[in-house]
RNA sequence: GUCGAAGUGGCGGAAUUGGCAGACGCGCUGGCCUAAGGAGCCAGUGUCCGAAAGGACGUGGGGGUUCGAGUCCCCCCUUCGACACCA
């Protein structure tokens, strides 16, 4: 009944840094002659309860005993032998390729394949690390969610885990682990929802995930697998924190520096106190603003969305255009709050120009410099009555121009500025302001609105009194809260005074393209002009020189960038003004309402002033409590500050130290910190997870992120992960990064080197004639036409997910096709970073694919080798060679796709000739091994354990192929007449062009199609081509 | 509106440098095998004309460069994604 196999082994392989399988466990594995359930409609399928499949002998203490292989006894597969005995018994189906998925998965897993060797500390291995170059490839790490995976999720995993694996066989050492981003709001709302504890909803979703996964086969190294709601790693994070709290930025060094060298800075006079006064002049508690004012954290106030009736802060997407939250309806209020502030700004620059060193999609890149946004120009001051008014432009040539100012409606001296007679009008105005929702004030498509204030300001340049305006299109959070208008030269300038009817003078003569273009005869009568002219033209009106000698002459000057130069010249010469850099970046606002989350390692002192927790007292640890909900107060309370969750840790909120200055009781920081904190840094962890004395060991973080060479920005060798986090997270985590370059902790300047998008998987939706989706797995096809319950539903497209209920989970793919089908499908179905639809129809092809690799193996009758000692034909040979070299170049290069395309024709090559041979030389089957095992990997292993091999695959050099095999004797030679193709003859590849050109024009094809008239024209491309021109 | 990406058979896609369009897979058609096929094997499958040989057309549309264009240039259309009064 139970068919053994004889396996032969070849000598130990000699490189002793080779794992080999313990010998014990390789040689006593049986494999289970099961039916295939899915041919016997009344048989149950295969749930691994027949038999103990394919696991080791004498190991029964392994630590994955998955259901499947919990009950040894009650052997069904005898009871069905009768019903199915025309069957092979080890053909290559779902059912077969779980015995061997979990067999391998547990051998990896027993004997640590995938564990990665550090130079130094507790998972070193330095003679394994010494002469091998290393990989650090990685993954956006997921947040557990409930729901677990559905078969999007993977794709980016395979992707790396295929690459991980190559990049094995090419002698690399490489380092994949994949953790969990495991605080954050889903798992504190089920919380609420059920009053159990975060963790241990946020523990059972990463544990099915980990099952989920572990199934996929990926080669990754477990002992890295760390969540941030681990004490040992938000221990560090709350370290990472307060290495930032502890630094002030350096703008002449342009970096970092911890905040104790600023205090020295300032008392030996080197720094420069912001009011100019000598630091020992200042009061303690002088001293201690200033400092905290210089600090890369700091506590600020910031406009944010207060929602008294759910006691919390939303974010902008949960308010609705009427104001009030999204979740029960209440009324939301912008309002300012004192919340924890991260000075990202201060790496602007060099956020921006460091990506120049990076190898990240152009695309990333673009939306990365846009999100920073740096805008040269000019600050400008405009005198009034209230004193200065400074407004930043981007074309301060344009000053001449400029016939009016228009402030914020938030600007601080709007009140002081607005005269009596415009009093209610403007205070109306910047009530209707403060209650229009963002989203509409700054929609682009709504007509201009406004207000005068009734006062007016100087220009600069011409000395001019223009009237000062309030317009809600002009937003305080960007440059100075005010703009100069020049309606000819700037279009919502231009709409603005078309409809308020304030003057529009030319001050550039537009090209006579610009009029034909919208219509027009040429005229300086800008009541004609139907937009405003934007663009390099030569200046009018732009001289000032009959006023003073130092003035200021544009006139006919071309190049705008020459104007920007001298206006900026003068502006600083006159004191008027001066060149500036705006960003849209802001900084980022760090403090979090909640309970899921890391805390701040912060306290306040009797003053309310933030004092750092002392390391030794790391991690400040969230408090038990028992519920976990914010405090609702009443929805119209907009006065009230919020209360977090941690305020109602009664026995946490107050403790004893001594920070310097003797005993005393401090306050803990009861926010918490957002989401991304962990996301920031938590690759640095993989490298190093149970240092305890340091983050990452500075050895271990320069072997695998260390630069490669000089400018070099060192990083992650590969980051794979989705375009929506092409801003927040990458950002972010780069500008911690720099900190902690800065501060000399990592040796890279960027964390993550290469950049890599994979796409999404999107799936067919259907909904019925009410527009309500239906559940896509029942929608029958019937040639195009959709019907769900005998009801015709339309069919849609969009990405996968549970509101478009057209989920396809991993193990639905796992049960029906096994994992290594269904990583094929995933990498065969298009280019890596390409978004493709799901079609689950379409997946069998990579089964059937591993079944005829299989079936040229593997006797499916007895289960017995079909791998022969003989030698292939020429002609498979050099498909072997070319195959090889194929595949290795698109391995390299990421093209999963087309690698899986050759080795499919290099196995449909391979299969007349085992059935002439009657089975497969050892030489190709060896190959298709190796070549197949970062693909499908368990097929790999197990089709190279039958070759007689006691080691595994996994460190396997990758095949090489003799180039003398990839070029042949003779090669078609394609004939065109005028470009098309007439005919094809096989030639010498190393013929001549006149032999070429003769054989070309001597063909009957080409004779036909050139009524045999002599050619006006031949074109020779040897060794492949010829074009006759006739 | 701006920026970015893309558009190739019934479907997913291939064509790396301007040189055989449609590799590979799904689906479909026919055959073999079979008591039976949701298995396997063999053959075919861009469209149109044709019994065939063969021919014409063909990579979103239009124009251009070239001996030669899916690929390069210009204009337009469509789809997807991001950003959006940024002074």
């Amino acid at each position: 009944m139970e068919a053994l196999y004889q396996l032969s082994y070849s000598p130990a392989i000699a490189d002793p840094t080779r794992p080999t399988w313990p010998v014990s466990e390789v040689r006593s594995y049986q494999l289970c002659p099961l039916q295939q359930p899915h041919r016997q409609p009344n048989v149950e399928p295969f749930r691994g309860t027949g038999c103990v499949p394919w696991r080791p002998m004498g190991s029964d203490t392994s630590p994955t005993s998955t259901p499947a292989s919990t009950s040894p006894a009650n052997n069904q597969a005898d009871e069905n032998v009768g019903s199915t005995a025309a069957l092979p018994t080890f053909r290559y189906d779902a059912a077969l390729a779980a015995q061997i998925e979990t067999r391998w998965q547990d051998l990896w897993e027993a004997n640590g394949t995938f564990n990665a060797p550090n130079p130094a500390g507790p998972l070193a291995d330095a003679s394994a690390v010494a002469d091998r170059p290393k990989l650090f490839v990685l993954d956006m790490f997921p947040y557990p969610s409930g729901k677990g995976l559905h078969v999007g999720h993977p794709l980016g995993y395979i992707g790396t885990d295929v690459f991980g694996r190559y990049k094995r066989m090419k002698g690399f050492n490489v380092l994949h682990a994949l953790g969990y981003d495991s605080f954050g709001l889903p798992a504190e709302q089920h919380a609420i929802n059920t009053g159990v504890h975060p963790r241990v909803n946020t523990e059972e979703n990463v544990t099915n995930m980990r099952r989920q996964l572990r199934r996929l086969g990926l080669a990754h190294d477990e002992r890295r697998s760390v969540a941030t709601t681990d004490e040992d790693f938000y221990r560090w994070t709350q370290w990472v924190f307060l290495e930032i709290f502890n630094s002030w930025y350096d703008t002449d060094a342009d970096r970092a520096r911890p905040i104790s060298e600023l205090i020295t800075a300032f008392e030996t006079g080197e720094q420069p106190t912001p009011h100019g006064r000598a630091w020992a002049e200042l009061s303690a508690a002088e001293q201690n603003t200033v400092v905290d004012d210089h600090r890369l954290a700091y506590l600020s106030e910031a406009p944010v969305n207060w929602c008294p009736g759910l006691g919390t802060i939303l974010a902008n997407e949960e308010v609705t255009a009427e104001g009030r939250s999204d979740i029960g309806n209440y009324p939301v209020f912008k309002r300012n709050m004192k919340q924890w502030m991260l000075r990202i700004t201060a790496y602007a620059d060099r956020l921006l120009d460091d990506l120049d060193a990076l190898e990240w999609p152009e695309a990333i890149k673009i939306m990365q410099r846009n999100w920073i946004g740096r805008s040269t120009g000019a600050t400008v001051r405009f005198g009034t009555s209230a004193g200065d008014v400074a407004v930043f432009t981007t074309r301060p040539d344009t000053l001449f121009g400029a016939t009016f100012v228009v402030l914020s409606p938030e600007h601080p001296l709007v009140a002081e500025l607005t005269t009596a007679d415009q009093r209610s009008a403007v205070d109306a105005y910047v009530a209707k302001a403060a209650a229009t929702d963002d989203q509409d004030r700054a929609d682009d498509t709504r007509e201009k609105t406004g207000v005068f204030t009734g006062a007016s300001a100087t220009n600069p340049i011409n000395g001019e009194q223009i009237p000062v305006w309030i317009a809600d299109y002009v937003l305080m959070g960007y440059g100075t809260g005010a703009i100069m208008a020049v309606p000819c030269g700037d279009q919502r300038d231009f709409e603005f005074a078309t409809k308020f009817g304030l003057a529009i003078p030319p001050i550039q003569q537009p090209p006579a393209s610009w009029y034909a273009e919208h219509g027009i005869e040429p005229t300086l009568d800008t009541a004609v002009w139907p937009v405003a002219y934007v663009g390099d033209a030569p200046y009018i009106n732009s001289s000032n020189t009959d006023s003073s000698d130092e003035g200021l002459d544009l006139d006919g000057i071309t190049s705008v960038a020459e104007g920007k130069e001298r206006t900026n010249a003068w502006l600083a010469a006159q004191g008027a003004g001066e060149s500036a850099i705006t960003y849209r970046l802001r900084d980022w606002l760090f403090s979090r309402q909640r309970y899921w989350g890391e805390p701040f390692p912060i306290v306040y002192d009797a003053d309310g002033r933030p004092h750092a927790v002392p390391d030794h007292l790391l991690p400040v640890t969230l408090p038990e409590l028992e519920d976990f909900r914010p405090t609702a107060m009443d929805p119209n309370d907009d006065v009230t500050d919020p209360i977090p969750p941690l305020a109602r840790a009664t026995e946490w909120l107050d403790v004893e130290l001594d920070l310097g200055n003797g005993p005393a009781t401090y306050r803990r920081e009861i926010n918490v910190m957002p989401q991304w904190a962990g996301s920031c840094w938590y690759e640095l962890r993989y490298l190093d997870p149970t240092n305890t004395e340091a983050f990452v060991d500075p050895e271990v973080e320069k072997y695998w992120m260390g630069p490669k060479h000089e400018g070099h920005s060192g990083g992650v060798d590969l980051y794979v992960g989705g375009v929506e986090h092409a801003v927040l997270h990458l950002l972010y985590s780069r500008f911690w990064h720099k900190v902690l370059f800065d501060l000399g902790h990592v040796s890279s300047f960027e964390p993550f080197y290469r950049l890599f998008n994979q796409g999404y998987i999107q799936a067919y939706a259907f909904r019925d004639e009410r527009g309500q989706t239906v559940e896509a797995s029942e929608v029958i096809d019937t040639d195009g036409v959709y019907t769900h319950d005998g009801e015709v539903v339309a069919r849609e497209y969009g990405k996968m997910g549970k509101s478009l209920k057209n989920i396809v989970t991993p193990d639905e793919m796992y049960d029906e096709y096994g994992a290594d089908t269904f990583r094929l499908y995933e990498m065969a179905m298009g280019p890596l970073d390409a978004s493709r639809p799901w079609n689950t129809r379409d997946v069998v092809g990579m089964q059937r694919f591993l079944q005829r690799v299989w079936r040229n193996m593997v006797d499916e009758d007895s289960g017995a080798s079909r791998v022969i000692d003989a030698e292939p034909s020429d002609a498979l040979r050099r498909e072997l060679h070319k195959t090889i070299s194929g595949v290795d170049d698109d391995m390299a290069n990421m093209r999963f796709n087309t690698a899986i395309s050759k080795l499919i024709e290099l196995n449909n090559a391979l299969t007349p000739e085992t059935q002439k041979l009657g089975g497969t030389p050892h030489e190709i089957a060896s190959a298709m091994a190796i070549m197949l095992s970062p693909l499908a990997p368990h097929m790999g292993e197990e089709l190279w354990s039958r070759l007689g091999n006691d080691a595994t695959v996994t460190f396997e050099p990758f095949p090489t192929f003799d180039p003398a095999l990839l070029v042949s004797d003779t090669v078609t030679l394609i004939v065109q007449v005028n470009g098309k193709v007439r005919d094809r003859l096989e030639v010498p590849a190393d013929i001549s062009e006149a032999d070429a050109e003769a054989a070309a024009l001597a063909s009957a094809a080409v004779q036909q199609h050139t009524g045999g008239n002599p050619p006006k024209k031949v074109i020779v491309r040897l060794p492949k081509l010829v074009n006759i021109v006739a």
